[in-house]
RNA sequence: GCGCCCAUAGCUCAGUUGGAUAGAGCACAGGAUUUCUAAUCCUGCGGUCAGGGGUUCGAAUCCCUUUGGGCGCGCCA
């Protein structure tokens, strides 16, 4: 779409004074399509040429070069309006998809560069709760999404594989093991033992130092700490890739940050060569006053590390071993300060490279009244460590066994009967992420039940059900679709509005890596799909298969550009395309 | 106290590089299917865009300010 606006900036910088450039950036969408399809505003003409608006905008109409690929250049009130010929359309948009399904949408404006991005980053030995959803739905689609636009993509998961947590652990878990010697260690009993370790701490606060101590024994080396923290370690990650694998993660490493535990000392000597070291209450900071900043602690008294340090050791390893040009942290926004310390910290360090480094935040989620008691009606915040929590498998199990009861109710068919259980799950987990894209990143989320299991109206049901019965048109259509299709049979009104849509597909993907906002696609697939069911209920004058073979081609045709536009899409934000349902 | 973020219909949200009459979904009230998936579609109802000031031909959008809310501010990550 945007090559017709920059051939409308043209024609209209060769009648005005100013350069197709600035023109472009003036272009705008007219409210609705009888106005056209582009609009130049012609305001800021006025006081220049001392005319009225609507007056400039009926002089350039006159004089603007009129032709393919427009089949009209008017003025309408103080616009002069574009109309894009039916043809012109109709060819860059179902043309261009049929022609290439699995490059539609993409674009080449990443090529050459490299993004890595660090998301999901779970601290392990808890079980993954709904908040954790954040990251990892909103992650995953933006590493598909710059993919799509041409970016070498590094996946990275920096797992929280290390710290006191787990000092924590073995306290609690030396405890149980002296009364069981049979103690499990499974993700279940570790997230137990961490509940109790918070419990028992309120009466032995001393709990406290012993954890730290069997931390520090564990960054010592000590043989007995390295076997406990193996085990919960290994226990831990087997339900992660279970889960993983329901949403449709993929990560290209994962380096926790165990793996940078050796990597320490010379990023610590690299903060040291710089003269940002500096004593503080027994532990060495980095002092960021200057800046407006609390000081970063590097190391604590005790001569442990921290998990800035481990940041800054990472930073440091990402860009020597893929020299990215971006390097996105898909973090809570809770973790704001923390973020802006370590990128200024590696700027003060030298590498010149910080700038690249973007903090990708996002809202908190918090616990509506009626999950956990109903607080007097306010929204609580989840604690792990209090046992108030929702973990995210129950959530996808729970939303599958709800689509798995619809589809057996609709039971269309019986080879949905048959793939009812695979069918189910890319419904249900589908419907759940999907509550991730309904809004920007930045707004905070409040979990109740309803809403995490709605699988009606805007959601990803909607898509995934729109998909399915575009599958089941061309299904029923039954045969190739012929060489040449004649587009120009697509004429209508609804036609044109599903056609221009479709073509704003590759916008819709550019505009939402340029903001790191998969949300962007989403509602992009939400309007598609309005707009398509609109024609296709429209039965009367749109009926897509009919006697008339040309027509039926043509439309067939349509409706298959919009079904890989709408498979792509969904695969850019992680779900499935089911073709029947 | 300081910093970051948020505020649009009863509810949940789009609209944010300034442009034409501020849009969806849910809820509520009606309606559409002998024919391609009704998990759909249509109609109606619903707005001091938190308040105030400013910039501009033009502001939900930019600037200042007030209010309300969330998050954060060294030995958790």
């Amino acid at each position: 779409m945007s090559s017709f606006n920059s051939i409308a900036a043209k024609r209209i910088a060769q009648i005005i004074n100013l350069s197709e450039e600035e023109i472009v950036g003036m272009l705008v969408k007219p409210p609705k399509p009888e106005m056209g399809d582009i609009g130049f505003p012609c305001f800021t003409l006025a006081k220049a040429l001392k005319k009225a608006p609507p007056q400039i905008a009926a002089e350039l109409a006159g004089k603007v070069e009129q032709g393919a690929p427009f089949s009209e250049a008017k003025a309408v009130g103080p616009y002069l309006n574009f109309i894009i010929d039916e043809s012109a359309v109709a060819a860059s948009t179902v043309g261009a998809a049929l022609a290439s399904p699995e490059n539609w949408g993409k674009s080449e404006s990443g090529k050459g560069k490299t993004m890595v991005i660090d998301y999901g980053s779970p601290n392990i030995a808890k079980p993954l709760a709904i908040h954790h959803m954040r990251t990892n739905v909103i992650g995953a689609a933006l590493m598909r999404i710059y993919k799509a636009t041409g970016w070498n993509v590094v996946a990275i998961n920096h797992l929280g594989d290390w710290g006191t947590t787990f000092g924590q652990l073995m306290v609690s878990y030396k405890k149980a093991e002296a009364e069981n010697p049979d103690q499990p260690v499974d993700v279940d009993a570790l997230f137990k033992l961490y509940v109790k370790f918070h419990a028992d701490m309120e009466a032995d606060e001393n709990l406290g130092n012993e954890a730290r101590d069997w931390f520090k024994k564990l960054e010592d080396g000590d043989e007995e700490a390295k076997r406990l923290w193996k085990s919960f370690v290994d226990a831990s990650m087997k339900p992660l890739y279970k889960i993983y694998g329901r949403l449709g993660m993929h990560f290209d490493h994962y380096l926790g940050e165990s793996y940078f535990e050796d990597k320490m000392e010379a990023t610590v000597e690299n903060i040291k060569a710089r003269n940002l070291l500096k004593e503080s209450e027994g532990a060495m900071v980095i002092d960021l006053e200057e800046y407006g900043m609390p000081p970063l602690l590097v190391q604590k008294r005790d001569g442990a590390t921290t998990y800035a340090t481990r940041d800054l050791a990472a930073a440091e390893y990402r860009h020597k071993e893929f020299s990215f040009d971006k390097c996105l942290y898909v973090v809570a926004n809770q973790q704001e300060l923390h973020f802006r310390q370590v990128f200024k910290a590696l700027e003060l360090m030298g590498y010149d490279w910080a700038n690249g480094c973007e903090h990708i935040k996002f809202g908190m989620l918090s616990l509506g009244p009626g999950v956990f008691g109903e607080n007097n009606g306010e929204a609580i915040t989840g604690s792990t460590r209090k046992g108030v929590v929702i973990f995210l498998a129950d959530v996808l199990d729970r939303a599958v066994e709800k689509a798995k009861e619809i589809l057996l109710d609709n039971a269309r068919s019986e080879s949905v009967k048959a793939n009812v259980d695979t069918l189910a799950e890319q419904i249900g987990v589908g419907a759940v992420m999907f509550t991730e894209f309904m809004q920007r990143r930045m707004k905070d989320i409040t979990f109740t039940w309803d809403r995490a299991l709605n699988q009606q109206g805007d959601s990803g049901v909607y898509l995934q059900y729109t998909h399915a019965r575009l599958s089941s048109i061309i299904r029923k259509y039954g045969k190739a679709l012929p060489k040449e299709i004649d587009l120009s049979k697509l004429e209508t009104d609804f036609e044109r509005a599903v056609m221009m849509k479709v073509g704003q597909f590759p916008a819709a993907v550019e505009q939402a890596a340029k903001e790191n906002e998969p949300s962007i696609v989403a509602s992009y697939l939400l309007e598609l799909c309005a707009v398509f069911n609109r024609m296709y209920t429209d039965k009367e004058r749109h009926k897509i298969i009919s006697e008339d073979e040309i027509l039926s081609a043509a439309r067939v045709g349509l409706v298959e550009s919009v079904r890989i536009t709408l498979a792509n899409g969904l695969a850019l934000l992680g779900l499935a395309a089911p073709e029947e349902m």
